[in-house]
DNA sequence: ATATAGTAGTTGCGTATTGCAAGCAGTTGA
DNA sequence: TCAACTGCTTGCAATACGCAACTACTATAT
């Protein structure tokens, strides 16, 4: 942000913004897990973040212009994270990062479902996806299909499939 | 590699390989500019990579499968380093970072014309780049098309339009 | 044979980032 | 009033990064 870029080139200035361990965490966490306090993305974080990444990290992306912050109305000093069209334009990014992991890394089935699905619906669900994001995060008109619940759905099937095997 | 994984989630599973500023970095130069060379790698990089910190990423990229090294015949010295399948696999990321790139943040004509390049192709363009790939690193047959050279044209193009306003 | 340039790295060292544990000040609800 | 909850901040140790110099070997030219 503040100092000069390496280069001009996208693959890099992405990088330059996302190329760390955390902060896509964090961005996948609003968007899929639906978290936008800071206490639900800290203590609800399968990886465990620590809080002083957590906030440098709400503190950047917010400077880079991936999500913003307002003031909670039920509580004066919760703050509610949305994602900007920035943020939400990541989904495909998210969708190959998962369709690769996947492929090529030992994921967990309850936690690669939601990839699964992603992968499988191709670019008309990940539209679909983001016209449900930018109406959760940036006050659009709702659309009819909720894509938001089908991945739990997938998500609780999967985890109650092994509670009873 | 060594110690225990945060999750078995596939996004945190990539961040955990490809999440820092530079792994990425030197796989693209390996698929696009087809830098094979340590010093190739190391000089010919627009953003100034190190020499400790490629040595480290080229060992580390190795150890989790993405690229493999071989010596070259023509010098005994001369490492010669080849993308595996899962490093080749990595083109549909690298597409859906380059469009995101694009679309937000402060590219350079001349580097996202390649970007641009596999966003218009979509996944079509994807596989026969691939295709080629596996041809350029696994020794698989070369398929008719090379993208490469489509990409190199349209990159050296835009050069020339700049050169001569 | 000797010199020169090129090869892939390694080493030292200072700075920046990360990770962990604890603590802090304001807010809410009982 | 007070405990629990809120979004952070601080201190400190460990790790990673970045720069420059340096090593060791190989190929080539004279």
């Amino acid at each position: 942000m503040k100092d000069a870029h390496r280069s001009g080139c996208p693959i890099n200035l992405t990088l330059e913004i996302l190329g760390d361990r955390w902060s896509l965490i964090v961005l996948r966490d609003m968007m899929f897990g639906n978290r936008r306090h800071f206490r639900e993305l800290l203590t609800r974080s399968d990886e465990g973040i620590a809080s002083n990444i957590l906030a440098d990290r709400l503190k950047r992306l917010m400077e880079e212009g991936l999500i913003s912050r307002a003031d909670d109305p039920s509580h004066k000093q919760k703050g509610l994270y949305s994602l900007t069209e920035m943020g939400i334009s990541l989904v495909p990014v998210f969708a190959a990062m998962g369709t690769w992991g996947r492929r090529f890394l030992p994921v967990s089935e309850e936690l690669s479902i939601r990839a699964e699905l992603l992968e499988r619906g191709g670019p008309a669900i990940w539209e679909d996806f983001m016209a449900e994001l930018r109406a959760m995060h940036l006050g659009m008109p709702a659309p009819e299909r909720s894509v938001f619940a089908e991945l739990r759905k997938a998500y609780e099937d999967v985890m109650a499939a092994k509670a009873v095997p």
